[in-house]
DNA sequence: TTAAAACCTCAAGTTATATTGAGGTCAATA
DNA sequence: TATTGACCTCAATATAACTTGAGGTTTTAA
């Protein structure tokens, strides 16, 4: 009955249970584990063994991977939250506030291909490297690609 | 000086020449022909050849992947286009129509999301998997993914 | 005509984000 | 205590979307 984390002490979480209740599968968290998004410790037998906050790490995880961040990025972000003490409501807050403003900037660069993809594919500047579309320079704000991946169904 | 097409007749182009003028590689018109995204014919020495409109072809393929659409769904949507005459304007706006569609969908969804996310990640309710930021009822109205993935900077 | 540039195929490599499986150990319970 | 379920590591596989390289052929141009 690993579900019901029977038997542990002080609320430290198995990797079973963490699974469980955060929706993602173990070996998930093994490879959270070495792109160092999340941690843990060991127990005598060697198993890991968690702090609870990891539940609420791996949910933002989830979370920011929706609106389209990449595990890279992610870990960078989550590096701003204290080493030294479990994270608050405030510092998870602040965490939120940066992302929604990458949220925006996407949202605001998807809306702007949005308003030009009809025009600009009806006509023929498409066929030429010119094209406001895929030009560098309305990506984000940045020299990177900006490239988009979602699945359509 | 392959970028001049000198000596080609008929206006059919060399897989250089389209590379160049597309901005992508070889390689990548090779891969998209795999792929059955584009077409071209062999000359006598089993060289590609293209018809002019696959400029535009490659042009539409960036330009929905920049609004996220994945080759697999560009590949069927570009199957919509006719077969037996060259694309008019009108060909390739009821394509973009049909993009813009689904980027409105895309933009809506983020707007959710966005909506969300502070109270969300500032709250308790993340660390369940009842949230509704990654509850898979939410997810542009498929039982897919719709994973996004976007590069940072 | 001959050298260079462009082309060909096919296999392997790349990055991101995981999942799967083999072979073996640890822990909870009947 | 013995079985079974949970756990361990490490390597391989998976997908998308390409890129790179090796080894060989064709085309262009001086």
């Amino acid at each position: 009955m690993f579900a019901e984390q029977k038997k542990l002490i002080d609320a430290t979480l198995t990797v079973g249970y963490v699974a469980k209740r955060s929706g993602v599968k173990v070996s998930t968290l093994h490879f959270y584990e070495t792109k160092q998004l999340i941690k843990s410790w060991r127990n005598n037998g060697n198993q890991r063994r968690y702090k609870p906050d990891v539940l609420r790490r791996v949910a933002v995880i989830k979370a920011a991977q929706a609106m389209g961040i990449t595990l890279d990025d992610i870990k960078n972000t989550l590096a701003s939250l204290p080493d030294n003490r479990t994270p608050t409501k405030k510092d998870w807050s602040a965490l939120s506030k940066r992302w929604q403003a990458q949220l925006d900037e996407r949202i605001a660069y998807m809306q702007r291909i949005r308003d030009r993809v009809d025009g600009c594919i009806g006509c023929g500047c498409l066929s030429l490297k010119s094209c406001p579309i895929y030009n560098k320079d309305d990506h984000l704000g940045s020299e990177q690609s900006g490239a988009v991946l979602l699945n359509t169904g």
